[in-house]
DNA sequence: TTGACATACGAACACTTGTTTGATACAAAC
DNA sequence: GTTTGTATCAAACAAGTGTTCGTATGTCAA
């Protein structure tokens, strides 16, 4: 009946690693068990252990497998732009945002994206030196990078650094932290709610580089 | 031996606190176990349900009393320059930012109410309710009240709810992701960095307040 | 002394945890 | 056919989990 000869379309570890991910997301590492997550991908126990050694592997591997392809795709745009010969400090920002507020991904993709990450942001586990050497260092250079050539003065790398955590604390925070967002604001995330978030974090953040260099 | 009769100085019921919050901040609920908090309290296991019936009563109770003493703390100073007659937005601001990040409690303390705090962000819990309701809320309010009163030209509510959760975004990343700054800047937090945080997130969020809505 | 009450403590409870083992099925290679 | 290797699954393991129970200890009032 298969297509090929080889393994099925959506093999066990593929299963595995999507709800441990989901899961991991939703309930942290020491809230979601082994049982948990293999019944949820529709296998067995041992299955785990099998394909990935051990409970701390597995989401080891949900690190480096589907969240740092993940952190590419958002990337991505910002590596675009860098290759263009021209661009404006409002075009770094806005790109920024919208990557990671209303990429090509799915919803539910970016808000797991940001929930995982936020939960290891307090301590230096494993994960946590992976994510920040992989995808947080790089990416933190890229826009430094950015805004170095195209803001009109100058701006020394130390201020130019606390800026980017800003705004990347504010992309984080809005988009993992959505019950106090719907909470305070009243509102759903729906497209044209996101599409202010990213319109407010780009005035924001624009006005924080240039007034903030002009004092 | 004892100056009185009853009790003595530090009762078994405060040093669970203690111990529990300590840890609940650093491994989360799920974490932590209850012979692992009591061993640290220096009583025995039983204690816990004697005290507080359960480990989630207390793990609510660490919220209730230790963290809404000290979102009381923080707020205090906004409390204060509401009954002033005249203060400028800027005022505002570096209060709200001082107020989280170089309050009058110790440099440990912020951490941890920051780190419970986050870890209740992402889900609708219990926890997560009680501080909405009763310290992030009315704090969201305060903030806007006063930024009413002294902004020269008025400015509409939703706008002002999503500048006060950019400040909050922040000064809670700046608290509770020290890691990630520490690796990103090369700093550590002393006294020195605290207060460029501070001014930092001062001037950025000043200019998002006039730059944005002079467009 | 007697009784009542709050606290402290050890031991056990029933249950869940991550991990391991051994058996089974199935396909490809020799 | 035989061997080899991969994948699946049930069952059990030891360790750890939150909770409960019974009892001891101390203090204060009658």
């Amino acid at each position: 009946m298969s297509q090929e000869h080889n393994k099925q379309a959506d093999p066990t570890q593929e299963r595995l690693l999507d709800e441990a991910e989901r899961l991991f997301a939703d309930k942290g590492y020491d809230g979601v068990s082994l049982r948990e997550i293999t019944a949820a991908a529709g296998t067995h126990l041992a299955a785990v252990n099998y394909h990935f050694g051990s409970k701390e592997n597995l989401y080891l591997e949900v690190f480096r497998i589907r969240y740092m392809e993940r952190a590419r795709k958002i990337q991505q745009p910002l590596v675009d732009l860098e290759k263009q010969e021209h661009f404006t400090p409002e075009e770094v920002v806005r790109t920024l945002a919208k990557a990671f507020l209303s990429g090509p991904m799915t919803d539910e993709e970016r808000q797991r994206h940001s929930q995982l990450v936020a939960r290891e942001m307090g301590q230096q586990s494993k994960a946590f030196q992976l994510v920040s050497k992989e995808a947080m260092g790089p990416f933190m250079e890229l826009a430094i990078r950015l805004w170095q050539r195209c803001l009109p003065q100058g701006m020394d790398q130390e201020r130019l650094k606390l800026v980017v955590l800003s705004i990347f604390s504010q992309v984080l925070y809005f988009n993992f932290a959505r019950p106090v967002v719907t909470l305070a604001t009243g509102r759903e995330y729906d497209e044209e709610f996101v599409d202010q978030i990213v319109e407010h974090i780009t005035q924001f953040a624009l006005c924080g580089l240039n007034g903030g260099n002009g004092k």
